[in-house]
DNA sequence: GTCTATAGAACGATAGAC
DNA sequence: GTCTATCGTTCTATAGAC
C-alpha cells in the first residue's frame, strides 16, 4: 500500500516534470493523424511520422510501443472526444424533455453533429483511420468489436430507446437497420467529400457549402427515417 | 493495312492458343481480389498473391505490368460489369416507360441492385479495393475523376435526369447531394456490414438475412429522396 | 509464358550512448 | 526522454534461363 502511495506520487511528480514529453507525445499523435488520415495506415511509414513531427524514428516506440498502438491510441482519442460530447448532450435532452418524446430532428442533431464537426476541426480525412488495413488487427476479430463495446455501446442504446420514443410505429429491427446505414452514410460522407463535386460536374464546391453539407445529411438522414 | 489484318490474325491465334496463360491472369485476378478485399491494397503482397495463385512472382508484373496495375484493372473489371447492367436496365426501362416518369422505388432499385447483388456474388468485401490506400494512386489527384469520368458519368446523369422527371420538386443542387449521401450509403453497407451485428447485439444475422439487408438499403433510400 | 534468383530500397523495431 | 546507428525482414521489380 505504501508501495503504490510512493509510486502514484513518483508518477505525479514525473508528470509534472515532463510536459516537454508530453509535447512530443502530443505532437506525434498530430502528424499521424494527418499522415494516417492522408495515406492510410500502411502506406505511412513512422520515418514520414517522426521526420514530419521532427523527432527521433525511435520515439514511437518508446512513447506507443509499436506503430499499431499509435493507431489505436489515435482512434481512440477521436472516438472518446466525439462520444463525450453525444453523452453531454443526449443527457441534456432528456433532461429538458423529460418523459416526452425528443423530436426526431434533434436526435439527428445530436447525434451526427458531434461527429462532423470535430471531423471538420481535424481537416484530414479521419476516416481512413477507420477504415484500417493493418494486418494485425484485421487478424483480431474482436478488435472492432471490443472497440464497439467499450465506445459505443452506450450511445446505440440511447439512439435506439429514443427512437423507439419518439417513432413508435418503427420496430426494433427497423431501428436498427437505419441506424447501421445511417453511420455508414456518415462515414462515408467525411471520408469522400469528393464524390460530391464529381457527382455535380463542379457546380457543388464542398469548401463554400460546408455547414450546407452538413444539413443536407441530416436531412438525409431524417427523411430515411421517416416512411 | 495488310499489316494490321496479320497483326489481328496472330493476335487471335494466339489467344486461341493460350487459354492457359488467360487462365492465370484470371487466377491472379481472382486471388488478389480476395486478398486485397481482405488486408487492403497495401498489405497484400505480392508473394501472397502469387503464393496462393500458384503461380510464379513475376507473373504479375508481365501480366500487368506492375501490383498498382494489377489493382486497377480489378476495379475497372467491376466497375464495367456493374455499370452494363445498370445500362441495359436503364434503357429498358426508359423504353417501358415511354414518357412517362420511372416511379421513384423502380428507379433505385436498378441503381442499387447491379451493385448491391454483384457484390453478394463476390463474397469478399470489394470495397477494400475501393478505399485504396496506394501513395501513388492517391498522389494522382485526377485518378478518380478520371476513373469516374470513364464508368459513371453517363450513369450519374441517367439518374439525375430522372429523379428530375420523377421529383421535380427537388432542386438539381439537392439531387447530387442525395446521390452522394446515396451511394455513400451503398458503399459503407456493403464494406462494413458487421456493423449491423454489433449494433442489433446480434440479434440480426447478416447471413441470415441477406435479402432482407438490400431491401432494407432501398427502402432506406426511398425515404431519404422522399420529404 | 513461366520460372529462379537477386538486386535495391524501405520498413519496423531495438540497442546503447547521452 | 531523446538521439544515432543498425539489425533483420520484407517488399517490388527485373534479369536471364528454359
Amino acid at each position: 500500500m505504501v508501495d503504490k502511495a510512493i509510486s502514484n506520487l513518483f508518477e505525479h511528480l514525473f508528470k509534472m516534470d515532463t510536459l516537454s514529453g508530453h509535447d512530443t507525445k502530443e505532437k506525434i499523435l498530430n502528424v499521424a493523424e494527418e499522415l494516417f488520415a492522408q495515406h492510410g495506415f500502411d502506406s505511412t511509414s513512422m520515418r514520414e511520422i517522426t521526420g514530419k513531427a521532427h523527432v527521433s524514428l525511435a520515439l514511437v516506440n518508446y512513447h506507443f510501443g509499436s506503430k499499431e498502438k499509435l493507431l489505436i491510441a489515435l482512434v481512440e482519442k477521436h472516438f472518446s472526444a466525439i462520444n463525450e460530447e453525444r453523452r453531454r448532450i443526449y443527457e441534456a435532452l432528456r433532461r429538458d424533455f423529460e418523459d416526452k418524446p425528443i423530436p426526431l430532428e434533434t436526435i439527428l442533431r445530436a447525434t451526427i453533429k458531434p461527429f462532423s464537426e470535430k471531423m471538420h476541426q481535424t481537416p484530414q480525412k479521419i476516416m481512413g483511420l477507420v477504415q484500417i488495413n493493418s494486418h494485425q488487427i484485421k487478424n483480431n476479430p474482436s478488435f472492432w468489436a471490443d472497440m464497439w463495446r467499450k465506445h459505443f455501446s452506450d450511445i446505440t442504446e440511447w439512439f435506439v430507446r429514443e427512437i423507439h420514443l419518439t417513432l413508435p410505429n418503427l420496430s426494433e429491427d427497423d431501428i436498427y437497420f437505419r441506424f447501421h446505414f445511417m453511420i455508414g452514410c456518415m462515414l462515408s460522407s467525411i471520408a469522400n467529400p469528393d464524390r460530391l463535386e464529381l457527382i455535380s460536374k463542379d457546380k457543388i464546391r464542398i469548401a463554400e457549402s460546408e455547414d450546407r453539407y452538413q444539413e443536407e445529411l441530416i436531412r438525409f438522414c431524417i427523411n430515411a427515417f421517416t416512411d
